[in-house]
DNA sequence: TTGGATTTGGAATATTTATTCCATCTGCTA
DNA sequence: TAGCAGATGGAATAAATATTCCAAATCCAA
């Protein structure tokens, strides 16, 4: 017994790490802290919302064995160890920020630009699976597919979603209008039964496009609202909510999880359309 | 016996009861609650390892309204209102290849388009930083905050990128002019000296986007083509190019990278002209 | 067995975290 | 502008939770 204070003190930075250290130890751990070994193991997604209580009484074991137990894969305690599982959980976040204040004292030229937006695109679109409501998104296509005409409509920054989205939509031959809010009062009149809105809208909610979706609730015409929050007011009026949320960088959002969900959109209901008629 | 255990019945028994009744209420609440719903219906999927002083910091709103909030919504507490969370709490590590897979292997149609699309999106905006031009970028960034006023010109596929310059560049006070082809022989003799194009265009060509950027050549008007190839039509009318090449889904191709660079190359320029003058 | 080392359980404590309460502030109505 | 109802922030308190510690139990080698 000469050095096992070594391998204590270093502890598992990654979930990897962890599995290993965890492989490597369990043998040689005597009846209690195997039990909590084998527990941990067999639960490693609950670790990020369970207390040391309730690992204890999963693997049937006092509070202080899986202190003990914590402390043998190198950790300072529990809270230690349920820190590593809590970050993986949700990456990323700290670390963006520290960067984006190391970017405004910085230097910075255009490609560093290029980098940090980059980066914000990349954890948007992992946001976009993660956080993603897969009953909303088929219902979304269903509403969508059985329309008669698909009303798109987003003003200012939801403008170039909306016009991408008349664009896919043409491309696969899914009758589609795209309302930009030139000439305000023939919206209303376009809308009839059997149509569908596609609404895109973000803080700050533009007044023209809440005033559609709300026209068309009025008329029965089914709302699919693409939006920021779920607390939006465009939701209110949309039978199908999609959120999506961008990362931002400094004063400025991308659109690139937003553009991905809409040609995803697009095409999942050009698909339908195709193979219902 | 009017005993507040009658409010838990009203409480939220699903993450997807919980959404509606955030939307439902988000409207009639005052400013600090409002935060607070803002902040939660964007971070629905940390609550369940969050804390109240984190969820109120968050929030920027004192802890004592993160419980007003979780009263509002009709729980008892905040613990009441994260064990709906923790319970639901489907485990989703950051191993998006894992993710990934089943996600192709087992649900439906249209969050599966989703997981495509953002796989294409991911490799995209890996390739932009990696194919990245920095010497083109920066003379791009030079020409454009060097203008008098910039044309952006964009038709089909590239209409949204060119949509959204237009946007970011009124954002950052940028006189910018978007040429979206309706009246064609307009566009000619908006073109002065010391002004400069900004020309967004991919396989296909469109016609009228090459003959903006000839016309430009012709009067001595610089030229930045955002395209896909340095062998584009466009490049040859072009001083600087940018290229960026967008990894198709099928038919379709997105506009992630395409967007970023877009993005960045509009807040570097808008930077640019805010320290020159 | 016996002695020593290791493991174990639980009680005591420290710490963090949630929750309540109330004085103050704000915005509105009369 | 006075009065009121609701909103707000922070300090005080309660509860949950983690952590330590030590006496008792167990194991193992001679």
């Amino acid at each position: 017994m000469t050095d096992d204070t070594k391998t204590a003190s270093t502890a598992p930075q990654t979930v990897e790490a962890f599995n290993a250290r965890l492989a490597d130890l369990a043998d040689g751990l005597p009846k209690r802290l195997r039990q909590c070994a084998d527990h941990v193991a067999a639960n490693l997604d609950r670790i990020a919302v369970s207390t040391v209580a309730d690992l204890a009484a999963g693997a049937d074991v006092p509070p202080s064995a899986v202190m003990r137990f914590c402390q043998i894969m190198g950790f300072a305690g529990f809270s230690d160890m349920q820190r590593l599982f809590r970050d993986a959980y949700a990456p990323g976040f700290p670390d963006y920020a520290t960067r984006l204040a190391a970017l405004r004292g910085g230097a910075g030229g255009a490609s560093r630009l290029v980098a940090e937006f980059v980066e914000a695109g990349r954890l948007s679109l992992e946001g976009l699976t993660a956080g993603l409501d897969e009953a909303a998104l088929e219902q979304a296509v269903a509403l969508l597919a059985g329309a008669g005409m698909v009303h798109v409509v987003g003003l200012r920054r939801a403008y170039p979603v909306a016009a991408y989205l008349a664009y896919v939509f043409e491309k696969m031959s899914v009758p589609a209008m795209l309302h930009d809010g030139a000439g305000k009062l023939d919206h209303r009149h376009a809308l009839r039964p059997g149509d569908a809105v596609l609404a895109i809208s973000f803080a700050p909610y533009s007044e023209e496009t809440l005033a559609l979706a709300t026209d068309a609730l009025a008329l029965g015409v089914p709302v699919v609202a693409l939006t920021d929050q779920v607390t939006s007011p465009l939701a209110r009026a949309a039978q199908a909510v999609l959120t999506v949320q961008e990362v931002d960088f400094g004063a400025f959002r991308s659109l690139s999880a937003t553009l991905t969900m809409a040609i995803a959109l697009a095409v999942a209901v050009g698909t339908a359309r195709g193979t219902q008629g």
